[in-house]
DNA sequence: TTAATTAGTACTATAATGGTCTTAATTAGG
DNA sequence: CCTAATTAAGACCATTATAGTACTAATTAA
């Protein structure tokens, strides 16, 4: 099992929401309960994918989230990576590592193959092959979501608000 | 960041040691000098080695252990799902996911398509391939190690004891 | 039968992660 | 210009997972 943290599902169902979505920006709150995840986490999860470029964020009243790309542009690895860090199985190929040996590590451009091979399997995933089985019943449009944790079932009535 | 254990990294570098070896048999205690890491971690991971097929393992005295193939016959995904189990990014895809949702998760396939193409990256690693830069002084053999954690130095003197 | 060694299991401590809380900054609207 | 709504940021705590340890049983050679 090679971890990915809960944040990052989190990050990947997020993200599948807002490309599923028609309304243009989305609040934390109500994401939060679209979701089923606690606002301040939600919350920490939203930042760390605005941050990286992946959202676009307005303050203020009336402000919220939006996508900053079409999602078929937008692949689960910069989605890991945005949460997660630079995709590296290993700590030494971190940027930000210090490794006193870093300078005659030979090792390195091993680890760095193996990382690159993975972000590019990652990469050929995008956030619009996420999105599965979408129902139509009365006018209420029902999403089955992706998440690993726990399948969420996101049912959207046609005034657009959403109840989980 | 996707994490991969010390444990696994720890693998690696015995596997990798063991490659290097022209020794047949190697017990913990030799092994755990040999590595640095402490004796009880490394006979933890000589185990899952050994359980997964990885390695020969002969008991009483004078036993030990040996790889159970060559090494450009084990490639890195082997000696990670020996360790961490089957590589899977996210918890509903391994075996063991008790999900109650799991008759009707239309995502696993998608996820299933992930993980495997992140096996399939690692498992064009072989364990050939790790072993990098080997300098030989007045009979003296010198291996520089890949780990992540801490580059290894190993030096092999021509009487086969090892001396870190 | 003894010493050497792996196998197995259970326990503990540390570190990483997940999650929460509080405060500051920003924007729209009355 | 002031208030309400909202994101930004950082500090903080708790839970969990991992790493590591210790002990006992099983196995084999001499």
């Amino acid at each position: 099992m090679l971890r990915m943290g809960k944040l990052t599902d989190y990050g990947i169902v997020l993200m599948s929401y807002l490309a599923e979505s028609t309304a243009v920006h989305h609040n934390a709150h109500t994401l939060s309960e679209a979701v089923r995840v606690p606002l301040p986490t939600v919350r920490k999860v939203l930042k760390a994918l605005s941050q990286y470029g992946l959202l676009d964020s307005e303050r203020g009243a009336h402000g919220g989230y939006s996508l900053s790309k079409a999602p078929r542009d937008i692949s689960i690895a910069e989605v890991i990576t945005a949460i997660e860090g630079p995709i590296a199985l290993t700590e030494c190929v971190s940027t930000e590592s210090h490794c006193e040996q870093e300078v005659h590590c030979v090792v390195q451009t091993n680890w760095e193959r193996i990382n690159s091979a993975v972000y590019h399997a990652l990469d050929e995933v995008k956030l619009s092959d996420m999105l599965v089985e979408r129902t139509h019943v009365n006018g209420v449009s029902t999403i089955h979501f992706y998440s690993s944790v726990k399948q969420s079932e996101i049912v959207i009535k046609q005034d657009g608000g959403i109840h989980g």
